[in-house]
DNA sequence: AATAAAGTACGAAAATAATCGTATAAAAAT
DNA sequence: ATTTTTATACGATTATTTTCGTACTTTATT
């Protein structure tokens, strides 16, 4: 029930969760990274539906979808797996590692500095 | 070539980073999460090895296998995918969203505070 | 010496994910 | 009214990953 979205359906939930209720028209376009054909696209999203990943209104003739599951409680399972499998379930080794490679703006920093202290402040 | 890790795969390579070369027998003993036959283990590790994922040293009739690819070198092709395709690239996101779900110790926290700092203080 | 245990090799099946082609229907354009 | 465009439906195919069974060999044990 719970199963993760793959990548594929992740990078359609993506645009969805970025830009609403959607048609598979605007999903496929909006997906420039992959080079797949229409009907692609269209068989992913009504297996997402099936599955519960997407809501369906079906009023029109182009059906309209949407996300049926929550963005930040999906990217939190996503992101505990990848913790669990990649950093053997050490967030902070994740959170170092990913910090000492790429490069935060200054802003993007002193936001995440902000985050520690408050976690720190929780009882 | 630089295909990434599978989900299998990358199990046994941080059995070989934590304990360096070994045995398939040793391996996949290690390996209480998944349920699986001895052979699976087995034959992962020979396609590994086809790969180039992994070395082998075939003196003794157990043949010793490790890791080819470096631990760091790869955690971070699979935190780079990973913060692509689940954070659209932003980093801050992710190490926000981690932080902001587990909760790292004190002196976890200070580390990282540290680690932002020398960021900061880089060109 | 005979049997059991422990190992590798490897083809092939099962499971899962992703892709597409074709049929069909509705709407729009000519 | 015809033709073209734009949709969905959905079976089937391809690709990838994971799993295992069987054959065979070497080493231990009895």
């Amino acid at each position: 029930m719970n199963t993760r979205p793959t990548d594929a359906e992740l990078e359609i939930l993506q645009v969805l969760w970025q830009n609403g209720p959607s048609t598979v028209r605007h999903v496929h376009e909006t997906l420039e990274s992959r080079d797949v054909g229409y009907t692609t696209t269209l068989k992913l999203m009504q297996i997402m539906f099936e599955k519960g990943l997407l809501n369906r209104d079906t009023d029109s003739r182009s059906h309209i979808y949407s996300s049926k599951v929550n963005e930040t409680e999906t990217k939190n399972g996503l992101l505990n797996r990848f913790v669990e499998t990649a950093f053997r379930g050490s967030t902070s080794q994740l959170v170092m590692q990913a910090l000492g490679n790429h490069k935060a703006s200054t802003e993007e920093l002193n936001q995440i500095r902000e985050l520690l202290n408050q976690i720190e402040q929780q009882p």
